[in-house]
Formats: C-alpha cells, structure tokens, sequence
DNA sequence: TTCATAATTTAGCTGAGACTAATTTATTAA
DNA sequence: TTAATAAATTAGTCTCAGCTAAATTATGAA
C-alpha cells in the first residue's frame, strides 16, 4: 500500500510531465508546497524503495515509469469519479469537489470506485471538463488550447476549467462560463491581455488569471490561428 | 485538526468506556491491534497537547471529557452515516461497509456529511441496526440485550448486530438475520451455549460468536428474565 | 573560458506514531 | 503481610515525511 504522500507524488510528476520529459524536484516542491529539500528526498526513496515507479536523475529530475504512470492514473482516476459522483449524485458546487476529493481519492476501494462508477450515466468527464481515465489506464488526450492563446474575434467553447483555485471556479461558475458554454472574444487589452467576451447577450472581461486556466476549443476563427498558414476567403 | 490515529483512540475510548468508568490502556491497545506501550504513548500524549479531550490517571485509565465525547460522537456520526449511505444509495453489502466507513470517516467534510444525510430518508440507525448520532452529539441508548444472555423459549427481534466480523456479517445476511428480524429460541446446548433458534420455518443453530454479537429486544417472554420476580400465571 | 549565481542535493534536525526491552507499580495468593 | 505475578509505564529505537542550513553542481553572462 502506497502513502498518501507518494501518492500525491505520483499525481504531481504526472501533471507536471510533458511526454518523457524529465520534471525538475524544485517544479514538484512547488507544486505540492514543500521546500525543494523536501522533494528530492522524498523522489530519492521513490527511485529507491518503492519498486519501479519512477527514473530519476540527480540534477536532471524524475519521470514516471510505465508503472508510475498506471499507479498515477488510477489516483487520477479516483479523483475525478469522486469529483463527478460529488456533483451529479450529491450535488455538491464544482468549487468545493476538488478539495474533497482530494482526501477522498486515497482511501476508497475499487468496489467503492466501482459502485459510483455504476451510479453515474457518463463517466468521460469530470465536473471540470477532464477526462476521466478508465479503469485500465487510458486517457483521452484533449486538444484545447489555453484561452489566452486564442485570437480575436475566435468563436469557442469552453473544454476544460483547471480546478485549482475555488475562487476562480465559483466566480465563473456563477457567470455561467463552465464546459461546454460557448462565446466569442470580441477584444483584447493591451497591457494586461485581459479578455472582452461577448457570451450569449453578455459583454464580461476575463482577466489574466481566468485565461490562464480556462482551455477551449476554437468553433469558428476569423483570423488564421498561429502556426497555421492564414487562408483566403472567396 | 486531530490525526486520524487520534480520531481512533477517541472512538475506541468511547467504545469501551461504561458510563464515567476508567478505560484501561491495555483495553484500548487490544481494540487497537497495537501494543500496550503505544497506547499508554498515545493516551498521555492525547492528556497532555490535545486540549481537554481526556482524563488519564497513570495505573488506572483514561476517559473522554465532555469535550472528548463530543469529538468522538462526531466521528462515529460520520462512520454511520457513511455505512448507511453506501448500502442505501450505492449497494454496498452490509459487511464490507465497516472498512470503508473506518477510512472515509476520517476525511469527509462537514458540507459532504451534510449531503449525505440529506440524500437519505431515515438516519437514525446504521445497517447494523447502531445508532447514528445526532449532529449536534445526541445518541439514543438502546435497551437491548445480548442475544447470550436471552432465556430460552423468548421471542426476539433483532436489534443491532455487531460490525466489526465482516464473515459473521455475510454468514448471518445470507440467512437473513439483520436488524428486524423476529425469531424464538428454541433451546440451547449445554456446552457450547450454542442457541437453535426456530426462524420463519427454518430451524437454525446460532455459534457462540453469534451470541456474542447480535442485541436483541424480548417480544414474547415465556420465562422470567433473569433479575425480575418470578411471576404466577392463573 | 571563467566565474557568479541559481538550482539542486546533502547533512542533520524534528515530531508523529509505531515498536521492544527494561523497569516500576498493582494485585493476589499463600 | 509478603512475595510472586500481572499490568502498566519508561526508555530507547525505528520509519516516514517534513524542515533548515550548508555544500555541491549547473548554467549563462562577461
């Protein structure tokens, strides 16, 4: 039995790591809000003791084994059932999921996680618009980008809200701005980057914060999206 | 925020303690599954930090204040409750909720205890027929005795059954004695104290870890419980 | 290419919560 | 009333999981 704390180690590498990339001990201590010392000592006994789940490279970082990668998939996946089953079957706010599951996802059984599994109609996403890794491992990869990435006069939908910051969650929750609502940046400013959205018969401004956190998919983009080369229209 | 090891020297504390009587630390150790050093550890360090949540008096025991009580209550209102949801709302079998109910207790919050007892129609008694406290730290005593202690010939009705046997449980659902259930004893035996109970229509033998850990209420005496008066039948 | 600075690791400390072995206190039988 | 035994506590050890301060390694600007 792995401890709550390797396990919330497990999940920081996953986030943190892009690919095979390796992930730096100080970016883990950020994350889980402990020193730098802390971390390496800690991702040190991970690469020795407990058997095979992470690689790590003194002065370079640590990444997941296949192994790691299961073991912090199922955590995830703990996380966003327990998530989901909060709203849908208890009707918990999407802003207070998080911090619940998070004490919840290291001590329920598999037939716990099973039966709420059971009890929900859709098991894809969480109430954040995450997806849901299935029980043997797998994870749908999502292809939003980052609101602050997206042009003017993009329409777009809301894929993903990150469900760190509760404040931020409620704030939009209140708006309406949660997956799946849709609207288009009308406007941007020009030292802050803060954005001017027209949702449904709402003029609203996002600021630096929102952006950073909310992923979306383009619908309909007037101007070409970096990267691709910009087409005539007839 | 009390650790979870603490929470349980509480519970256990409460378990054991009759009325305003010492609890032993050696009790607590065995109820712990630990040794009888670490309780002792425990105990004093509980009487020392922890404000007033116990009184301990070294050679004869420690039990709860007021405040202690209070405390303990809470978390065995979060255990029940949690044992009840799981079997109400997610089918799950009387006899595996108690290791799930003895983690989540730990961890949930107020708001999602809350939600809990909102989504369930009665929360006055558990799946083993214990009765849940009162948010506000109230529990109802029950009257029942133990099914060892019942005069042949009586007829009984199933008050609580003890959680803590999952095998017991499973053995005693399938033949269908969970709380509620009427049944009469029809005789004992003479070494073992081992009970033949006549149930509906089936003719069924009790253990002695049975005995020992169903509570049942008397509906039909035909012999004078022990400690009152015989009585004369016209 | 070198050296200052930043990032990382090492060394050593701490508290929680368990343990064993040794000691002390209570209890009970003679 | 005392001595043997049982119960409980003390002393000292261990691991986990965090910390600070000191030392080491990488990095990048001159």
């Amino acid at each position: 039995m792995l401890s709550q704390s390797v396990e919330n180690f497990l999940k920081a590498i996953y986030d943190l790591q892009k690919g095979d990339q390796w992930v730096a001990t100080s970016a883990l201590a950020e994350r889980l809000k402990q020193k730098p010392a802390s971390a390496t000592n800690m991702v040190q006994r991970l690469a020795r003791t407990e058997g095979q789940l992470v690689e790590y490279v003194p002065y370079q970082g640590v990444r997941l084994t296949d192994t790691g990668t299961k073991v912090a998939l199922e955590i995830i996946r703990h996380h966003r059932l327990i998530e989901l089953y909060l709203t849908q079957a208890l009707g918990l706010p999407w802003d207070r999921v998080h911090d619940e599951a998070e004490k919840l996802e290291h001590v329920i059984s598999e037939e716990l996680e099973d039966r709420m599994a059971a009890a929900l109609t859709d098991t894809r996403f969480d109430p954040h618009g995450s997806p849901i890794p299935t029980k043997d491992g797998h994870i749908k990869k999502n292809d939003a980008i980052l609101l602050a990435d997206v042009p003017v006069e993009a329409s777009v939908r809301i894929v993903e809200v990150h469900d760190h910051d509760a404040r931020l969650l409620r704030y939009l929750g209140d708006l309406g701005l949660y997956p799946g609502a849709a609207f288009t940046v009308i406007g941007r400013e020009p030292f802050s980057h803060a954005l001017q959205i027209q949702f449904g018969d709402r003029r609203l401004h996002l600021g630096e914060d929102a952006l950073a956190h909310i992923w979306v998919t383009i619908t309909i983009s007037a101007v070409p999206v970096a990267g691709t080369p910009a087409q005539e229209l007839p």
